[in-house]
RNA sequence: GUGGCUGUAGCUCAGUCGGUUAGAGCGUCUGGCUGUGGCCCAGAAGGUCGGGGGUUCGAGCCCCCUCAGCCACCCCA
């Protein structure tokens, strides 16, 4: 194949069946969210750089070497959306919220980063994602992780584990990294350089190492949790509460740290064993986010989750497609006055309120060639129009499932059609099998 | 950005030690059956062997470069 005509390195075309796996993903996600009274948001797909590097934090990885940035014929930065906070916020910010008002949107759609390509990472990716802004309720939280794991169960996927920590508050922060160094000054030696590094820069990222020595430098640090004052602990304790009245299954997870700087308080994150490398089905957390011309940060609450992720775990869960139905009628038309005479027929059935899947042959192949196509179009019947039926003002009509045929008059076939729609589906409804 | 593996027909893949005209299955088209799908049978179309360079009498095969895909690291969804 031309690499012309190949999409760029991250990127792919999206074919029908899976598109069907896609608006699965999106209508559960209308359907669940909004029994939450979330409502959909849609921002722009990209935002000048600086709604990203102030919320997102300009020391984080995503911020230094993930975006696609460049400029436009002004000469002002823009930059492809990396995640769907920044944003949200920005929305919010310029729509307006009064002290006091919640807001809940979901939102979903493509989000880039310039990464190498891997399993269950794109450089465009999708996110469904949501966020409850405006409240600084502890059981908010536990609301929204109740919400992803409602949603999870309406795709499917099952065996996800629901890791939860917190961060604490921004004024905690010195606390917790001085206890952090304390307890890894002395293991440094042993540590990765990266790590080694990260004792002075950031301390917090330690815990996250892969690195078989660093997980053996992690194994007795203090938890975070206890590091933390007395309102970072009681909020904590009180979205472990609310998980607990949803009935929603968590495990504590000490190390989690999560990359963007906006976190305060919970962060979690959903895994799943079905992914390979790339684990994490959803993540997010609670944030403060800061914006010029709005006198408070904004303090709330929400999660993405990765599409692509999802379709996986259902995958391997053997969750598959079912890819387009098939056609319920398919018009056989042979000769030179039928073929155009099938056109019109085609349109006529199509505006019925039987609401028929109609394609015909408009080729003027064979009637062979043409009853072939529609057994993989996966008709449930044949419309046989010639030139002799068409000078008789009658149409063969022929059902694919048991090979009966009869002729009808032309005045009758909406009503024949009415009839045999009604009747009980012969066996499974055909699939059309695909290009 | 670093590393490993893989690129042969629309798809999934064979291709021996470097040796004549690069194969199979599936799919597509046509015919067997003059106006009847599936199953069966026959035939056809379809390839710059990812691209470029090199070694050789001769390269799909060996060497170098490059591009792409997959996987892993980093990090994250």
């Amino acid at each position: 194949m031309a690499p012309a005509n190949e999409p760029l390195p991250g990127t792919s075309d999206l074919w029908e069946p899976e598109v069907t796996d896609w608006v699965l993903l999106e209508q559960a996600a209308r359907d669940i969210f909004g029994r939450y009274g979330y409502g959909e948001l849609r921002t722009p797909i990209f935002e000048r750089t600086d709604v990203f590097v102030r919320s997102i934090g300009d020391d984080t990885e995503v911020v230094q070497k993930e975006m696609y940035t460049f400029e436009d014929r002004g000469g002002r930065s823009l930059t492809l959306r990396p995640e769907g906070t920044a944003g949200t916020m920005r929305a919010i910010a310029c729509h307006g919220l009064a002290d006091g008002e919640q807001l809940r949107v979901f939102y979903m759609g493509p989000m880039f980063r310039g990464e190498r390509p891997a399993a269950g990472r794109r450089r465009q990716f999708h996110q469904v994602g949501v966020e409850a802004v405006g409240g600084l309720e502890p059981y908010q939280d536990a609301e929204a992780i109740a919400m992803l794991v409602h949603y999870l169960e309406a795709i499917g996927v099952s065996g996800g584990r629901v890791r939860l920590n917190s961060r604490g508050l921004p004024e905690d922060r010195a606390a917790v990294s001085a206890a952090m160094r304390q307890h890894f000054a002395p293991r440094a030696q042993d540590m990765c350089p990266d790590c080694q590094r990260r004792l002075d820069s950031n301390v917090w990222r330690i815990l996250d190492c892969k690195n078989p020595a660093c997980q053996a430098a992690v194994e007795g640090a203090p938890k975070m949790v206890d590091l933390l004052g007395d309102e970072s602990r009681g909020f904590f304790a009180a979205v472990c509460r609310g998980l607990d009245q949803l009935g929603v299954a968590y495990e504590l997870a000490p190390r989690l740290v999560r990359g963007l700087d906006y976190y305060v308080h919970t962060v979690f994150e959903v895994v799943h064993s079905g992914l390979g490398a790339q684990d994490a089905l959803a993540g997010g957390g609670r944030y403060r986010i800061g914006l010029p011309g709005v006198k408070r940060p904004l303090d709330g609450v929400g999660f993405a989750a990765g599409m692509e992720r999802l379709l996986m775990a259902r995958e391997s869960l053997g969750l598959k497609a079912a890819g387009r139905p098939g056609a319920d009628v398919f018009i056989v038309a042979l000769g030179d006055e039928a073929i155009p005479a099938g056109l019109g027929l085609a349109q006529a059935l199509r505006r019925t309120d039987l609401g028929l899947r109609v394609l015909a042959g408009l080729g003027g192949r064979s009637l062979k060639a043409q009853m072939r196509a529609a057994h993989r179009e996966g008709a449930r019947w044949a419309l046989i129009l010639g030139d002799n039926e068409l000078a008789a003002g009658t149409i063969v009509c022929k059902t694919m499932a048991t090979s009966e045929q009869e002729t009808v008059r032309r005045d009758d076939l909406a009503d024949w059609l009415r009839k045999a729609a009604a009747a009980p589906a012969a066996a499974a409804p055909a699939t059309a099998s695909t290009p």
